[in-house]
DNA sequence: CTTTAAGAACTGGTTAACCAGATTGGTTTG
DNA sequence: CAAACCAATCTGGTTAACCAGTTCTTAAAG
């Protein structure tokens, strides 16, 4: 998900290398969800690796929900069957580098979801922070300064007002890509800037009027530079 | 993301609490993009807390992309500016577990748009693994067993051949929760099960055909009952 | 023979000492 | 006076010892 220096990077394949070897251990020893796993010292002797580098890769498969550690007790695997295990493993050995155009792609299609769903389901205090985040855009577009982070915060705030919990924390994942990636290649100018603030507006006020349609149209009038610029790399 | 264990709760709480001692200090100093933090050391001592504890809060925020560390240097501030670094930590420490009803409602709108895309581009040996996990599928449903984990290897194999590392990454990161809720609440029976079949015929076909439009819409019909469940919780 | 209780061994988690490389400040040299 | 160099210091990362529970073995008691 995140860009790693060189050090991490070689660190990366060692922990990928790991977590096959958990893979064909499983495979080889037939171990089924529930079973428990040798301990980490045991691993990281049978793999000759430091225990820490065992601990890694344990706590990145525990992230995407396919081991469980228990304190004092050992880890686990979890209920997802020996299939679905297989499959995602072999799927999060070979997960690459979000690339930007793959970012904004999954950016557009969660805000249009948010923004519908937050004209929805908004209470006041949505409100609140969607106008505090406006107001802080658009002072600094007039006063000619750069304003990508105070935009996406306007965003964050649609994201948050989703109720939507899972796209929120997605949401917040990829923001800070988009905000480099922004900057890096100069994605917003002023003329925009300007725009910007009239169409942040119209969102938050279909927003407030809780009408879901208008909020996703006037999102993607938002929308529509990013959008060819986001096909034309 | 994950459900954790109450000693690690306890833990998440120190955590967050040391992650917006960080953003106070970051304030009150007035640090910038690209400054650099006090050691690890240091915090550790003015905040009264473990290394580990403090190692365990910046990781966490590099993995949001608000901290860079730098081995041997030290751990400097991203260039995401002040306001956006503020506004997400607030965030950050907000961000609750997800419910099942936000996990479905994202997997739709993940799915949706990975079926089409994936009608776009699918490579060959994208719809040679599609083929295999659907054969998979139904040799299991014919043997009257659990399928569950088959089902969503299907599904997993198409946000694979969407061509978009973001989105496969969310899916792997929602689908072992979505696993695990299925079978706690045995969303499908065996006759959805069967119906299932030919519903995964119908999309892959689509793929196959490069339809992007038809293979949304058979993506739809699938989710048709999982849409109605997803609403009535 | 069963039950139970005690203790040895093992578990993941934590802590503190250690490492190699980057940084920095002062000293030397041109 | 400026540039170059070198060593003392500080950095995040790594390793090994330690800790507090858990689990399994075993032996004693019923």
């Amino acid at each position: 998900m995140k860009l790693e220096i060189l050090t991490k990077n070689e660190n990366q394949e060692i922990q990928n290398s790991i977590i096959s070897k958990i893979r064909d251990l499983i495979n080889y020893k037939n171990l089924e969800p529930g079973d428990k796993l040798p301990s980490e010292r045991m691993l990281s002797e049978k793999f000759e690796v430091s225990r820490s580098n065992v601990r890694e890769a344990i706590q990145k498969l525990e992230f995407y929900g396919i081991l469980k550690s228990k304190p004092q007790s050992g880890t686990f695997i979890a209920d997802i069957g020996q299939v679905a295990m297989n499959g995602m493993i072999e799927d999060i050995l070979r997960l690459e580098e979000p690339d930007f155009k793959s970012l904004v792609e999954t950016r557009i299609l969660l805000e249009l979801k948010t923004v519908s769903l937050a004209a929805q389901r908004r209470t006041k205090e949505d409100l609140n922070q969607m106008q505090y985040a406006l107001e802080a855009y658009s002072d600094k577009v007039i006063r000619g300064e750069d304003a990508v982070q105070e935009d996406l915060l306007f965003h964050l705030a649609i994201a948050k007002a989703s109720g939507n919990s899972t796209m929120d924390t997605f949401m917040l994942i990829i923001t800070p890509e988009i905000i480099t990636n922004f900057e890096k290649y100069h994605v917003c100018d002023k003329d925009q800037a300007f725009k910007g603030i009239q169409e942040h507006k119209d969102i938050f006020e279909a927003i407030k009027a809780q009408d879901p349609q208008l909020a996703k149209e006037k999102m993607k009038v938002h929308f529509k530079v990013l959008y060819q610029y986001c096909y034309n790399i």
